[in-house]
DNA sequence: AAGCTCATTGACTGACGGGTCAATCCGCCG
DNA sequence: CGGCGGATTGACCCGTCAGTCAATGAGCTT
């Protein structure tokens, strides 16, 4: 009668969460370990029981949630809506998984993918390949007729990232106004801005 | 006759312009303060003769050439020019500073504007101060007539500086491709992407 | 009930590197 | 010449963790 072992409480997970925790509060470079431990009210070693480094504690923590937005930019694409459509969904997606946990999203954004030097090294080609996803949104709007061909997807995908990002980034260190009216707003000036441009 | 004391070399500078490749090579965290040395080619001791820590070095090398760009943009908004061509300044004079020095951009984006959370905590009023004076751009532009008003001049702002440090991103980090025709183009797309925008 | 497996504990170790400081060097001035 | 002050040196100190490991305990199997 196989039982699970992880019947009661998935230890493992309660050090996930907690990490999430600990990594947006201190940052991952300034925390210890013991805090983690601390925070997810378990034994030092059992940390080390599921995980073979700090290290690889974030980088579990990235590529669980990282997977779900690469497939979640696969399945947009695959829908038959225009391509600003498609880009208003990639970026709400994105600003719905910062409003529905500011905290991950905080994690990987600051200690991740804008720390590129540190970590993202190792996950440069996870993040390349959101953007090559992304660029192929582009190009085949381009083919289309919706976008002009004017400029290279690969700098169209750079700036409409790039306004995503910095807005993310804008909330977390208190330079932009956060509210549930912001993140709406948000959704529609950034696509609006990169299809329509400043322009008057 | 008041010969000056520093006449025939000046170490902190030597320091200075080491540190910028040792960063530049190593990383801010994982090199040590002895890196630095010997790539200056002067005793240990002495980096702490000129710099009370570090941190402090890294200040000093970002303040140095954030005030120089903070400097750019006053003076390119001073001018009587389209405010598209305003922007293209302020692009292509961030785009030069990188043809120009390297190093020290990557140095400067990749250890103190990406990295908010570990250093930029100190800076993010310097940075912001970018931002506003951008924004100030913007906005006259807006009441102008010359930019859409629909788009607040925060979000016009994240979506022009996002776009040119995710390019520059982009090249430290081999995504793009660098060349002086890239960082050409680069200064021409960045700015018809966010003013023109990608719609047909 | 005995013994096995595996989660769990937390004290301990060892490396690493930032920062200190006492000593030395050197140009200048009286 | 003698001595002052600032530049320069680099060995050393010392705190800080990441990671280890031997011991404990809880439940399952036979």
């Amino acid at each position: 009668m196989a039982v699970p072992r992880q019947a009661p409480v998935d230890k493992r997970r309660i050090i996930l969460d907690a990490a999430v925790r600990v990594f947006a509060r201190e940052g991952f470079h300034s925390c210890r370990v013991s805090d983690i431990a601390n925070e997810a009210g378990v034994a030092y070693g059992l940390v080390y029981h599921y995980f073979k480094s700090k290290d690889q504690v974030l980088d579990t923590l990235f590529l669980e949630r990282w997977d779900v937005l690469l497939d979640a930019i696969r399945e947009t694409d695959r829908q038959r809506i225009p391509a600003e459509d498609k880009l208003t969904a990639i970026a709400g997606f994105i600003i719905e998984s910062y409003r529905h946990d500011p905290d991950l999203m905080k994690v990987i954004i600051v200690e991740v993918t804008r720390a590129a030097n540190t970590f993202g090294a190792t996950h440069i080609g996870k993040i390349g390949e959101a953007y090559e996803l992304i660029r192929g949104v582009v190009e085949k709007a381009q083919n289309a007729g919706e976008f002009r061909s004017e400029i290279p997807s690969e700098f169209a995908v750079m700036a409409f990232y790039g306004a995503i990002e910095q807005v993310l980034t804008g909330w977390i260190f208190g330079l932009l106004p956060e509210s549930d009216e912001e993140y709406e707003l948000a959704k529609a000036h950034i696509v609006r801005t990169i299809c329509g441009g400043l322009g008057a």
